[in-house]
DNA sequence: AATGAAACGCAAAGCCG
DNA sequence: CGGCTTTGCGTTTCATT
């Protein structure tokens, strides 16, 4: 889908916040209420907003605690990819999970409580899928963590 | 703040679709319409519920490539981190960005159309931020992405 | 055909029992 | 704390160019 300069004022707008209400999108890009409606609900349509959703505190919710989980694999076969796959889907503590190049094959970032809790979840992951050399690094501090995209490049 | 099992649900059902009716998340919780608003309420007002934000699809506007950038340093000084820091957070392409345990110092998610523009977000953070150990692992594909955090330890 | 204005209906927010 | 009222917003329709 072609996106001009005003779907790129309205997508930076509504990823920040998807409260916005149409009337304020419209004049802060200069447009009637109905167009501005409109461009929104094409955005939505063609996917370009995939969804919208509140975003939790992660301290309240009592997962203070990110881990990277770095997964070298021997065995390349589709069928255990798939099992693999399903596995780390199912695991609802797995938040982003990457196909990689280079010498890691996954990556992987977990949220839990504490390290205990990371253990289980760990221990959970290499009975369900046999895994063997992976490696854990815990992050300290989470200094950015946004959802918004740079719409430099569209 | 204490959240009992009705507010789990509500933070269940609002994180993957902030745009879920009041009325709908009533009967889904078997409260009247009014308290399960209030709820929702307080529970943005405690912060819990942190923003509502679109998400946007990352091919369409044109940022299909991640890269993961692990940072050394030897420079601890707390001048350099400030620096490091604002550098980072002025970055749209850095999505997230983490201090870490164990031999990298930081870690970073940054999301760009192709491997030329990753070279030119790289070249931008080692000028202004003179970084030497620098190490960039591409990902191949993501599998697995989400905003929804597991509720579970609540 | 595309855009804007104005009416409609629904859901959210305030009030009172 | 639950039901009712009102207000305001999203959505639709219609007129206008």
């Amino acid at each position: 889908m072609k996106l001009d300069s005003i779907d790129k004022r309205l997508i930076e707008a509504l990823q920040h916040n998807a409260e916005t209400p149409v009337a304020e999108l419209a004049d802060a890009v200069g447009l009637s209420q109905t167009s501005c409606w409109r461009r929104v609900q094409r955005l939505k349509d063609a996917g370009v907003l995939r969804a919208s959703v509140m975003l939790v505190d992660r301290h309240q919710v009592n997962v203070g605690v990110t881990v990277f989980v770095s997964v070298r694999t021997s065995t390349h076969s589709q069928d255990w990819f798939d099992r693999f796959h399903a596995a780390v889907q199912a695991i609802p503590e797995v938040v982003e999970f990457y196909r990689m190049s280079g010498d890691v094959d996954y990556l992987l970032r977990v949220v839990v409580p504490d390290i205990a809790a990371y253990d289980q979840v760990y221990k959970r992951l290499i009975r369900d899928t046999q895994l063997s050399d992976v490696s854990s690094s815990f992050a300290m501090e989470e200094l950015k963590f946004t959802t918004a995209l740079p719409l430099s490049y569209v």
